[in-house]
DNA sequence: CCGAAAATAT
DNA sequence: GATATTTTCG
């Protein structure tokens, strides 16, 4: 009707283009590790984001993009698997600025080389107070609830190579406290052996969190297909 | 409904 | 021109 009205104005009944916060590509991320990449289905992520500024459309969409990271991710770090000629040399070839490390997620904790006492307070500071954070926030929404444990998959990593250097920062601080002659290396031991049992309590903890929500998302998953409310 | 590809918009 | 997001298609 309009002549050469171009859609530009038009903003009818047309939803503006979505973008992706960080705050909502977070939380797609949560949910789809949540789910597990396996039954992540645009469907799915949607009830379980629950958020009225999305829709199953752009859910997909988003999806798409983010599996194609992935791919490119894990063919990066595993060039081939062709058990023939062709020496393996495949170097990686994915430079920092590469759009996937600035767009996706897929984040890798720059924490694995520290030494002992920094690993420590890494794993206290950076990824369990962190995760206490998330935790405690808005308790109402439920994809972060449930999310932020399997939304952070450097946690248990990163619990458990630090509890498993537990050992060496015994060893380690023994002796050097040794070289200082006498102080008062009972207590060290004492607060060593405190933290260490600190960190295996958090560690059953986490266990038993990432457990009950396993078993939440299998409840979900079974509501799910029937007809929950999916349209927006 | 899903995922891939083509079309647009930024 | 490259990306991000939307729309179309099988």
């Amino acid at each position: 009707m309009m002549n050469k009205n171009k859609d530009h104005e038009k903003k009818k009944n047309k939803k503006p283009r979505l973008t992706w916060s960080e705050e909502l590509h977070r939380k797609f991320v949560n949910v789809v590790n949540l789910l597990g990449i396996e039954n992540a289905v645009p469907r799915k992520i949607l009830a379980f984001m629950n958020d009225e500024r999305l829709t199953k459309e752009n859910v997909a969409s988003h999806l798409q993009k983010y599996k194609l990271s992935l791919k490119r991710i894990s063919s990066s770090c595993v060039p081939n698997k062709n058990g023939s000629i062709i020496g393996c040399g495949q170097f990686q070839n994915v430079s920092p600025s590469d759009p996937v490390y600035q767009n996706d997620a897929v984040q890798q904790k720059p924490m694995s080389t520290l030494h002992s006492d920094e690993r420590l307070d890494s794993l206290v500071d950076d990824v369990l107070l962190q995760w206490w954070e998330d935790n405690n926030q808005d308790p109402t929404d439920l994809s972060d609830v449930i999310g932020t444990l399997l939304n952070t998959p450097p946690l248990k990593d990163a619990v458990n190579s630090n509890l498993g250097s537990t050992q060496d920062l015994v060893t380690l601080a023994s002796s050097s406290c040794v070289s200082h002659e006498s102080i008062e290396i009972g207590e060290l031991r004492q607060e060593i052996a405190a933290t260490r049992n600190e960190t295996r309590q958090l560690r059953e903890t986490i266990h038993a969190l990432k457990a009950q929500q396993d078993m939440l998302v299998q409840v979900v998953l079974q509501l799910l297909p029937p007809n929950v409310l999916t349209q927006q």
